[in-house]
DNA sequence: TGACAAAGATAACGGTGTTAAGTAAAGTAT
DNA sequence: ATACTTTACTTAACACCGTTATCTTTGTCA
């Protein structure tokens, strides 16, 4: 008797610590099962088209039970731009490791940034364009460092920067005029219709080459 | 008989249309107030807390009302964003006119550009952002050619293309690579929290120096 | 004055995000 | 095994939204 208890008791505790972890473990499922559900929706449909209850219905939960699994429906769009944000950083890295030439990488890093705006545009609407907030808070599951792209553009560009390569001056500046240049041609093929995606290609060619003469000048 | 009846029809018929014109004027009275009520309301609480209850509320009248004078949500969204390329417009044509040489010209588009899109945020976002399907819409009203900013900007590159001041090509690569420029800084300054206001003359001076640094280089 | 058209208001439908309260199952301790 | 508690989820409801259909009022004209 006292032996079963025993066996029973270490085996309820087992049980009990796997039950736990496999609580936990459920929970992440079907957390991520509401993520995939909705971004899913809101890569088909954008942020219009985007609502809790057509998550919920998605997944055969009721609305309710989002918020189980996050605070709002806000919280919820975070959590698609983190992976938004994950692929996009990875993408940079990609690409910054394509060439060791401190011109080229910056070149090769605009190009990936366009791609990546034209390929996945709700996600980079949403990043960049409808909650650019998003970009400076701060991830609370704090699982991954959301590799960070930003860092990627500005160590690109120091990195020039020190090698003599581009105009002397805060290197910065160059940051946010890189970025200016490639946001606001995804931006403009994104929103306006007059710009097709067809001659994207030649736009940004002409626009790196514009933008790259301009990096490349000596001091005055 | 037939002449009492001459009589009484001309005048019935200038009565008409003596209360005809005063009926139209009213009616676009109520429409304009409708319409800055819309405007105030935009402005203030942006896209998000913008809805016809409350705008008409503002105006005192019922919600439905304001069907009687705008199609819809999106149409009253329209006339305001008219009302936005309407000063958008007269803001380029007088940066236009502040100098007859073909790059300082461009310089003053620019710099216009950017003053406006960071002055008027709501309708920047609006015009440039959030409803880019507007810029190509045409006026139904048909009123104003409402002034052509983008043919000014066109009209300019055109001009310093012709005057041999920038780099031979298609002029209008030149054009997509400026407006990707400027448009790309007034996003990022009104969605990136990062980017204060503080420092956006900096970065518009970076910008359009590198730009015409690029525009400028001849042949390769 | 009576017919008619225009202007406006009410009521309602289906949709949204969100909160409060209820329910059924699972886990836990005695 | 039973009683208690926590967990997972649902239903009901609130306040808002855009939009439409159906009134009611008002003004114009013969």
């Amino acid at each position: 008797m006292d032996v079963m208890s025993d066996v029973k008791a270490t085996r309820a505790t087992r049980l009990r610590e796997k039950s736990g972890a496999r609580r936990q473990q459920q929970k992440a499922e079907v957390r991520r099962a509401l993520l995939d559900a909705a971004s899913g929706l809101f890569l088909e449909h954008g942020l219009t088209g985007f609502s809790l209850r057509g998550v919920a219905e998605r997944v055969g939960y009721s609305a309710t039970t989002v918020y189980l699994y996050f605070e709002n429906k806000d919280d919820l769009l975070f959590a698609i731009s983190l992976d938004g944000f994950e692929q996009f950083g990875q993408a940079l890295q990609t690409a910054y490791e394509t060439t060791a030439d401190p011109v080229e990488r910056i070149g090769a890093l605009g190009r990936a940034y366009i791609a990546f705006g034209v390929a996945h545009p709700a996600h980079y609407r949403l990043m960049f364009m409808e909650r650019g907030e998003f970009l400076t808070k701060t991830n609370p599951h704090d699982q991954k460092p959301t590799s960070d792209a930003f860092g990627i553009l500005v160590r690109a560009v120091h990195e020039a920067h020190a090698a003599g390569r581009v105009r002397p001056g805060n290197p910065m500046d160059l940051v946010y005029t890189l970025w200016a240049g490639v946001h606001g041609l995804v931006a403009l093929t994104l929103c306006v219709p007059m710009l097709n995606e067809a001659d994207l290609t030649i736009r940004t060619d002409h626009l790196l080459d514009v933008l790259f003469s301009g990096f490349a000048e000596k001091a005055r």
